[in-house]
RNA sequence: GCGCCCGUAGCUCAGCUGGAUAGAGCGCCGCCCUCCGGAGGCGGAGGUCAGAGGUUCGAAUCCUCUCGGGCGCACCA
């Protein structure tokens, strides 16, 4: 429709520089928008008002010289100049109504489109270091990253969801070390667990599982476990628990030797990974991929290798107090970075750069990371090595997430990480329910922190946004359980051909509101903002509650009767297609 | 100190990439069930859009500065 009257409009202005009342140039950008106001019109544009300086005339002029030349159209039953200059469309009942046919006919694709043209996209998001369970901030990342991945699968573009994981490295050494001390004290050795392990439960009860599997084989004394290391942090401020920690790590990795170290990495790594993805499943998010950092560097190619040649090649790398450095600050990181340590070892950052190549390699026409918004200064350096390796940084997008901090009975709920006490994102399913979860996770902008209130999460209540749009959805099933019981049955052909009975105010605004869902769709997922969505849902739902407080659905006259069930029928179906791009489900019943 | 994000109703937030009198929800006040689920609806009070300049037909929206919050600035991941 917008479209439409965009070439209206457009027709009536190379009309009127036929008639030279108007210059050639003129490059402006003429807008058709949907009106805020129903006193508006339906649609309205701008063209008289930004056209009015150059045209030398009054925008009201300019404004009713554009109408006088707009081709006649057989949806268009209104037109006038209005406010500064803008030119208000009403659009024919006929059309608005027909939008319920429309979304008979599309059912569940409603609002779906071909824009993306099927080219790929990656989604990479959540991808949390496994050392541990999923917590509540990396569940603001899964149910938004995840609704920004189905929003951009809904307007037609081929969805790759990928998650990263960071299976090797120093943290992924800690939690060995960990286990394997936690294994040694489940063996009946005395350990000082070390300040800097992961001391979460989970680590004893994977810690446990190795000894059921692996028994004693991995048995050490503590004695030699941990004697002759640095000291490690002390209350009194003295020690250094990287240091220790590190020292540890070695100690582990000369007594286990290859082979059984690895046994034991891989083992903590699979059962939380596993917890991991069960986690994630639990909560409607999938991926396609689960891509491990490890493979960038085993097997046929060493990507991170090919990586620093590259970038050598390029002549981006130099030599400084024995490690190797990329001049970052040549694409405007704020300074360089160091990608081999002295010890010889790449850094993450060196990871993340071959991974970044390799996931442009795969020909992705727009690649999408997702992260916690305490990795914002990463951003810089890793555009900057791909400009260094000669990609498009442009095709390129990092979506930073907020923290999410919990509330529970107006209290801020205490989280910290590293002391064990963090609240789980299981915990907070089971707390809240997947649909509430899913939901309060993308009804804020997501650059904006979340006040997630558990309290208002469970609430049965009109407080509750969840549950007042699935109620809405419910009460129409609902309604069509009634007409059932009165012995009737919804009838199409008799609803269609009376669609011009649904003229009360209130029926308009539902008409609006569904003919609109496609474009909040579209500008949803064009600006990764799935919030959009939900305020949709909510809005749309706080019309149909209205409809149905004024007026019954089941009347006496069959026509009105199937007309105003297509209509309904027609919210239902949207408010089920709008959440289910947000991962909620919307209940026949509740 | 430098960089990123954010300051909109008492509270939590929208504001469609510059448009018409700034919108919701909660809370507060007052109404609405002989009727399809009251887990609902309607109305009212409540704002100098943090502040100051600028850009233009027009600014909550774009630019600059100031003030106030959050986060980040490792040979850690």
């Amino acid at each position: 429709m917008k479209d439409h009257l965009h070439g209206l409009i457009l027709d009536a202005v190379a009309q009127l520089r036929k008639e030279g009342l108007l210059a050639e140039e003129a490059d402006v950008d003429v807008k058709v928008e949907r009106t805020r106001d129903s006193s508006h019109g339906d649609f309205a544009t701008n063209v008289a008002m930004v056209m009015a300086k150059h045209a030398r005339r009054k925008p009201r002029d300019l404004a009713e010289m554009v109408i006088e030349r707009l081709p006649s159209s057989a949806s268009v039953s209104k037109v006038e100049v209005a406010g500064p200059g803008f030119i208000n469309f009403y659009i024919t009942d006929d059309v608005l109504q027909s939008v319920v046919k429309r979304i008979a006919a599309a059912g569940e694709r409603y609002g779906h489109s071909t824009m993306g043209e099927g080219k790929l996209v990656q989604v990479e998001f959540v991808s949390a270091n496994p050392t541990g369970p999923l917590h509540v901030g990396h569940g603001r990342g899964a149910a938004y990253g995840a609704a920004v991945a189905d929003l951009l699968a809904a307007v037609g573009y081929r969805v790759h969801r990928e998650y990263y994981v960071n299976d090797a490295g120093r943290q992924m050494d800690i939690l060995a070390a960990s286990v394997w001390l936690r294994y040694l004290q489940v063996c009946g050795e005395e350990i000082v667990f070390p300040t800097n392990g992961y001391k979460g439960d989970y680590v004893s009860d994977i810690a446990r599982l190795l000894k059921e599997r692996e028994g004693d084989r991995f048995k050490q004394a503590a004695d030699d476990v941990l004697s002759g290391h640095p000291l490690d942090a002390q209350p009194d401020g003295s020690g250094d628990k990287e240091a220790y920690i590190d020292s540890v790590i070695s100690r582990a990795k000369q007594l286990l030797g290859v082979d059984g170290y690895r046994t034991v990495f891989d083992h903590g790594l699979d059962l939380i990974l596993d917890d991991i993805r069960q986690d994630l499943q639990e909560f409607g998010v999938t991926y396609d991929d689960w891509y491990s950092e490890r493979s960038l560097t085993e097997g046929s190619s060493d990507k991170v290798q090919q990586a620093l040649d590259r970038l050598e090649s390029n002549g981006h790398i130099y030599l400084k107090e024995g490690a190797k450095w990329f001049k970052s600050s040549e694409f405007g990181d704020e300074k360089d970075r160091v990608v081999v340590r002295d010890n010889g070892q790449t850094t993450y950052f060196a990871s993340d750069i071959a991974y970044h190549m390799e996931k442009l390699e795969r020909g992705y026409e727009r690649v999408i990371d997702v992260w916690g918004a305490d990795h914002h200064g990463y951003i810089p350096r890793v555009k900057a090595a791909l400009q260094a390796l000669g990609d498009d940084v442009s095709k390129l997008d990092v979506l930073l997430v907020q923290f999410a901090i919990l509330y529970r009975g107006g209290e801020r709920v205490p989280m910290s990480t590293r002391s064990g006490s963090f609240v789980t994102l299981r915990e907070l399913r089971n707390e809240v329910g997947n649909d509430a979860a899913r939901f309060f996770y993308v009804m804020r902008k997501s650059e904006q922190h979340l006040d997630f209130d558990l309290d208002l999460a469970k609430s049965k209540s009109n407080e509750n946004p969840i549950y007042y749009i699935q109620y809405a959805h419910a009460r129409v099933c609902s309604v069509m359980r009634q007409l059932e019981e009165k012995g009737l049955s919804y009838d199409q052909k008799s609803a269609f051909s009376g669609l011009e009975l649904l003229s009360e105010e209130c029926e308009q605004a539902l008409l609006v509101a569904l003919a609109k869902f496609p474009e909040i769709v579209e500008a949803a997922a064009l600006n990764h903002e799935p919030h959009q969505i939900a305020h949709y849902l909510r809005d749309t739902a706080n019309k149909f509650h209205t409809y149905y407080n004024a007026h019954q659905f089941i009347v006496e006259s069959g026509t009105r009767r199937n007309a105003r069930l297509a209509l309904i029928l027609a919210v239902k179906q949207v408010l089920a297609n709008g959440l289910r791009l947000l991962g909620v489900s919307a209940p026949e019943s509740m």
